[in-house]
DNA sequence: TTCATACTTCGATCCTAGTCGAAGCATTTG
DNA sequence: CAAATGCTTCGACTAGGATCGAAGTATGAA
């Protein structure tokens, strides 16, 4: 009865509410501080350190020192793995989160997912994407890219992709949407198509809050822009 | 902050301890009884009782009436998945536990891994495999695929590939394997195999157990079969 | 029917672990 | 240097939940 590696660790760390959104905040790949982890918990900060040390012990996180910041990610590629096996369970069963408030409606519509476009208007970007093969998908890997079609595309929206294809970021990165359960666009081409929204001015994001405001016009550009046979 | 499958309430519910030991109990595919498991669990029954009623809750039991027995096995393959990955993360990190059991050498040897052989000869196994390039690696992915030669070499063990290849679930995977810290095979021909060598009194399950008694005969066959250079 | 087995429900107890605020430490900025 | 920022530690509080035993329910056997 007491053989096996102690999966009931591991499923407690995980099983805090503060700290299950924490991890789900890392899954973007991104390093985040104790500070935006705690923002994003819904947590004090003294609690969010609290349980940050304690996903560290456990070998779910490391950390990086800079300066006077503490930045964290997932420890290895392993612990996103049994994040996503744990969310397609969760999300097979019905188990999606009791929505909350009047908010939920703009946070529905659009939001930011770290530094990219989230929610209806992304999804919809990403299908009329890949409806007109801007964007090949390769079922095997899952990894998606830009065509050449979607290379001209991009720079007829004045993105410049040059820069976007040094970088050590990949370009083009799918992001599941869990409100939706659809793909969306992520990666440095999925940032920087928000930016430009933005620079257009389309797209204004709400201070300190996930929440994207797209103006009238802009609903009638994007609309115009990524259209839907 | 609040998008999401509820990662939480499942890990919650992995958790405890006692939770934790009946799943893995669970993950042979045998259906055990309420005072099966709380034995597994070390528990008493009315605790043991209520532990089950949440785990069937959440959607990781599902239950089976049979007169005044209740049988209870995972509620399907996906819970195993998460289980293994849990398993796998948690081995991986060393995170043993603490309490060294009953250093059973019977469960070291061979047992069931959900439904298919790991432990010593599993591994075994999977080394002979890889070294006479029946199996081939890709590392990027780390998926593993039968080469011809492997085709080969099963169907000469009167498995018929065909039905398994027409099946959902892949024919080959790997399964880190906690007490030997080293890949097995798993998969639908991980199953097939174990159904093979019971066919052939190799193997044969003992009830209501993890362990895989493996037969003088079939120790013997096993090693011709699967030899290591 | 009567008894035995298998399990559930209830009530009481106990303890872990999450939470916050205040104070302290470390690093960068002015 | 001092002030501000980012984070940790400490102490106190509290709620949730894990546990058990006793009593209750359902099913099968004698």
């Amino acid at each position: 009865m007491k053989e096996g590696p102690d999966i009931a660790k591991i499923g407690a760390l995980i099983g805090d509410p503060a700290r299950a959104n924490m991890l789900t905040a890392l899954m973007s790949g991104k390093a985040l501080t104790v500070s935006e982890l705690a923002q994003e918990a819904g947590v004090g900060l003294s609690t969010a350190s609290s349980h940050l040390t304690k996903l560290q012990d456990g070998g779910l996180l490391s950390q990086a020192k800079q300066g006077r910041h503490r930045y964290f990610t997932l420890a290895g590629p392993e612990v996103g793995e049994v994040l996503e096996a744990l969310m397609g369970l969760a999300a097979h069963q019905g188990h999606l989160r009791t929505r909350t408030g009047p908010k939920d409606p703009a946070l529905r519509a659009a939001r930011v997912c770290y530094d990219h476009l989230a929610g209806d208007m992304a999804v919809r970007i990403f299908d009329s994407l890949s409806q007109r093969d801007f964007v090949s998908l390769d079922a095997e890997t899952s990894q998606i890219a830009l065509t050449r079609d979607g290379e001209a595309f991009v720079e007829r929206l004045r993105i410049d992709l040059h820069p976007l294809k040094k970088g050590r970021r990949p370009v083009c990165l799918t992001c599941l949407d869990w409100s939706e359960r659809r793909n969306h666009l992520a990666g440095a081409l999925g940032a920087a198509l928000l930016t430009r929204f933005q620079d257009l001015g389309w797209a204004r994001r709400e201070k300190a809050s996930r929440i994207v405001h797209i103006s009238p016009v802009g609903q009638q550009e994007l609309l115009k822009v990524f259209p839907i046979v």
